[in-house]
DNA sequence: CATGAATGAGTTTTCATTCAT
DNA sequence: TATGAATGAAAACTCATTCAT
């Protein structure tokens, strides 16, 4: 499969993302998905093999796109609480920007569309991080205890916090932003 | 007469959540429910008008088990820290031993099946914590901000835990528990 | 079968009857006939063998109805009008006052309920009528044509009028009844 | 692209016609029509919504086909007998070329197909006939009697004849066809 | 490549019939 | 007997996928 117009694939990407936000998982058709897409069911089979295919190769572009974003103007050297913040602002920035795609992860992962070697992967893409709470552990900057939950601690910190944003639709001014991350901060540290 | 089995009624409820924990709400057909709950398609159709109703109903009794859980036990008058401390634990417990019902909330609040009126509604039932939290600033126990930006952290700090628990099978002790509300009270606190 | 409440069977009947004039054969459930009849499911199993046998046995009971009310009071010795008159009155008033009868035989005829042989034996149940029509061509009072098209003229002169009747509900007085006997009579005598 | 093929929707009319002839309004399936219009059960929705929509878009058509066949050729300035003989004739002839249109019909005016204000809607457009009828009393030809009851019978003095004729395979004349009009126009003129 | 009509397998829903009470 | 819940086969309808244009 050799499509011409890369842009289309952005369309279908973008449809799909709206419709689950939406209406989940459970409620795109292909239809639904060309409609919103502006283009016909069968243009669809050019471009994806099949349904599976949309949501499949979609899940691996948003993974994709969040580790890249999570890292972003990452300096390992820089100073621990510094480092952090800024990987915690990434992840914010990204999830409130980018709500719909955290809305399709989290309902691919309850989904028979994403097997559990493809979950596995995942974790490990976001290893970086967790070597991050490792060395603020060594470095006694954080709590002494299983980086495991430091970890959800700080994804929790963000997540509930983007989806109420979301849901109520709630703004969120950059002095509040930061208030937040205080609240992960002291949270954490040591 | 044969009376109308209501224990029924909990088995359809049973079978979907088990269902849609494992494969999403796009998953489930009346059919799977059916064969999961051991009954004929067509009995479904006694208890419930069509699909939207055994889903509609059930995110209701789900909304209703949780708020009451959490206040289980619960006295207003108890010293600050402590009162915090045992819904904190409430929710945790209910969202462990019941995290088939939380997944379950979660799709329905992307779905169509769930208009934007019941949401509100819902909202309106976790206001008793809303007003400890409350409490909690005019103490000056935590930190002087927006309530709504404390409560979502406070969720956070117990949604993720779970769901990243669940996910990797991981198993919490007594222990580490309470450090994990000790993270998210010194992420709370003034 | 030795039903106890031969009263049911009637209420049975009256049910599908009212079912059928408003809904057709197509709209008749068991389940709408139980309850129009005020009885469960269950009970018209006990009183019928099924579905079909319902509509066969009313079927029966219809023709044999009509039957034996076209002839009531018929006395073949009578002057030829005068003969034709009191059958086409009858036939008229039946029709009029179990219009409801009328649509189901009149549906029964489009069905699969009612099979081949039915049909030729309840046309024979007629036989008297085509007799009469024979007499009156021998007598030289009805025009000289074949029977058939003598009877279906004759019929067609009373179901058209009683369905409109009742479509349009339209009270018809005696004396418009006994017009609508003289075009019917001066249309087939000779 | 392949063009929205119009011809189907002829196809599936014709297909339901045969179908209500031969089983009634009950016997006919989606299944059952799809097959017999030689196509996929699928391709009945892309043309019509559903099953009511079929029938109730048949029901149109065959009233508006009849109301236009029965004026065919009338020429209102013509002498009264041959103007009254060719509506006649008309609606002879297409109710015996259409009978399933006519036995549709029938089963349609007791169905939960088709409401009250459309049955109005229907007996409007047949005012023509009516007009004529008018005057005919006006100009002497015909009984006076409500042109209600003079319409009933004529319509009845066909639809019975063809019903009859080809419920019982029964080939009928020219002649004998011209003899079945003086039995009406007996029965009708002053 | 793009389209949307056509397909038919799969899903939801209905309903005749059975069965436990 | 009478009831109405339970059943599952069949009907209505949807939708992923294919195909003719």
């Amino acid at each position: 499969m050799k499509p011409r117009d890369e842009n289309k694939i952005a369309q279908v990407y973008k449809a799909t993302l709206k419709l689950v936000k939406a209406r989940g998982l459970a409620g795109i058709t292909m239809q639904s998905v060309a409609k919103e897409a502006e283009m016909a069911t069968g243009t669809l089979y050019i471009y994806f093999k099949n349904k599976d295919a949309i949501i499949f190769n979609l899940f691996h572009v948003c993974v994709q796109n969040s580790a890249q974003v999570f890292f972003r103007n990452y300096n390992p050297s820089a100073p621990y609480k510094e480092a952090l913040h800024l990987i915690w602002y990434n992840i914010m920035r990204h999830r409130m920007e980018h709500f719909d795609e955290s809305v399709f992860l989290e309902q691919c992962f309850h989904s028979p569309f994403i097997d559990e070697p493809t979950k596995v992967r995942v974790k490990k893409m976001f290893d970086p991080l967790r070597e991050l709470i490792e060395r603020g552990k060594q470095e006694q900057e954080l709590k002494d205890m299983d980086s495991f939950w430091l970890l959800s601690f700080m994804m929790g910190s963000i997540n509930e916090v983007v989806k109420r944003a979301v849901y109520f639709n709630k703004k969120i001014s950059d002095e509040m932003l930061e208030m937040n991350f205080m609240m992960c901060w002291d949270g954490m540290k040591a």
